[in-house]
DNA sequence: CGGAACATTGATAGAGCTCAAGGAACGTGG
DNA sequence: CCACGTTCCTTGAGCTCTATCAATGTTCCG
């Protein structure tokens, strides 16, 4: 059963912009079909070039790269609302994969439909711009995070930024929010080795800032995340989807 | 004297795309002036909403973002063909600042004008988001390699990148290309301190690697840098210019 | 000449990495 | 139902890379 554009349960979340009937004609038209993946299953590959886009329906995953060292760099966590595989589909190639953590739900569209998009939809190539400028202001302040701050620092900012980006969505409860997450993925997204990471998360632990276990993350004390991370957690007014 | 678009110093660089007629047209009647400045002038401040939006024509600059603990993240460094503001024209604000190290000279486009290139130019909309990617691109490799690397490997991954962008932009002259920016521009760019900066890069002189001075910056051994930074310089074929 | 900006170099300390080992939870097959 | 393998989390020890502190050198400019 194919959720319908005009029944997205993405879109009856605050965060999200609204959209007209014509709109919705057209994104009906440009969604192709849905797709149901298990953990662990790559959506996207580095270097490819998928005729597919998606969108997060449901679930999450992880976008990052691989380095011919072995290393691995998690460049973001893939959460409902994530628009998959834009570079694919202005560049002609990823630039990271994307890999389901939990069983996932995705809109599916058909990559040579988005030239269409851009010319009679223009409101919509407007939303993926934006989508595509949000994420590179993500990526600067995760930059910003692992060029400049402690492990202590990265940990606050980054667990700060999930619970924040969970909230939007409606998946939080109370001071919990899901993680469906390893620390050694965690560890890849802050840039630091997998035995330092949980004796950061120790010290927090250890300190009632927070609580991280069954895949539920807990932050008891963001006023003083908050000051290590040096952020001020803003909410989004509002966000497009696509 | 201001530099009609069509005929743009940029544009006949091989790795741009070519324009027709009423494109350029388009591009003559968005630009609405061109602005000249002095090394040091801030461009675009991080928060900010600047009414204006601009592309590099000549001379080199920083994107960048301070922390409240005072450190300083350069995300980029913006060369001739950059596109500044882009964060501001869709999402309403600056995520970073930008700066100017050299004397620029910048094209001035009026942000309003910005909806209009969406609506009655798709070709152009398509480019800036292809832009968008492509510093998404960049900012997810600096990323990996901050994340990832030791100092000497980030320093050759951002020689190497950076002799590779100028390249493009024909600015080199053998291994040799302009490097006007001083070595806490490139600490803060590789997330390391200015002190182990230095020593790192006295190492790779030492070796015959790499030359430094009268900001000129020579690359001797690429080999053994593409090496070191675990990469492949691939030259672009083309992109776009807003 | 004095000061400012930037580059260089040495010494010291510590944050975070690697190595190594053990424990807990879970699924599978005999 | 238990043994065993796998995956992930946890903890200790030692070491190294990189930060910080401090000082000196160089160039340029008013």
């Amino acid at each position: 059963m194919v959720t319908d554009c005009s029944n997205c349960p993405l879109r009856k979340r605050d965060v999200y912009d609204t959209l007209n009937t014509d709109e919705i004609t057209f994104m009906r038209r440009f969604k192709v079909g849905e797709l149901k993946v298990d953990p662990g299953t790559t959506l996207l590959m580095e270097g490819s070039n998928s005729p597919q886009l998606f969108t997060v329906l449901k679930g999450m995953g992880l976008r990052y790269k691989l380095l011919p060292n072995g290393r691995r760099q998690v460049v973001n966590f893939a959460l409902p609302g994530a628009f998959l595989g834009l570079q694919a589909g202005v560049m002609g190639e990823m630039k990271h994969s994307v890999e389901a953590t939990t069983p996932m739900v995705l809109c599916v569209f058909d990559r040579a439909e988005l030239w269409n998009l851009f010319k009679s939809e223009p409101e919509r190539a407007f939303d993926l711009t934006w989508l595509s400028a949000m994420d590179e202001h993500f990526l600067g302040e995760a930059l910003a995070s692992i060029g400049q701050m402690s492990a202590m620092e990265r940990m606050c900012w980054g667990l700060l930024r999930f619970h924040a980006r969970c909230d939007d969505l409606g998946l939080t409860d109370g001071d919990h929010c899901p993680f469906p997450f390893r620390q050694q993925d965690l560890a890849d997204a802050l840039g630091l080795s997998l035995v330092h990471t949980n004796k950061t998360l120790m010290k927090l632990r250890d300190k009632q800032i927070l609580s991280l276990e069954d895949g539920k993350l807990g932050l008891h004390n963001r006023e003083k995340m908050e000051e290590m991370a040096m952020i001020e957690v803003e909410r989004l007014a509002r966000r497009p989807l696509i």
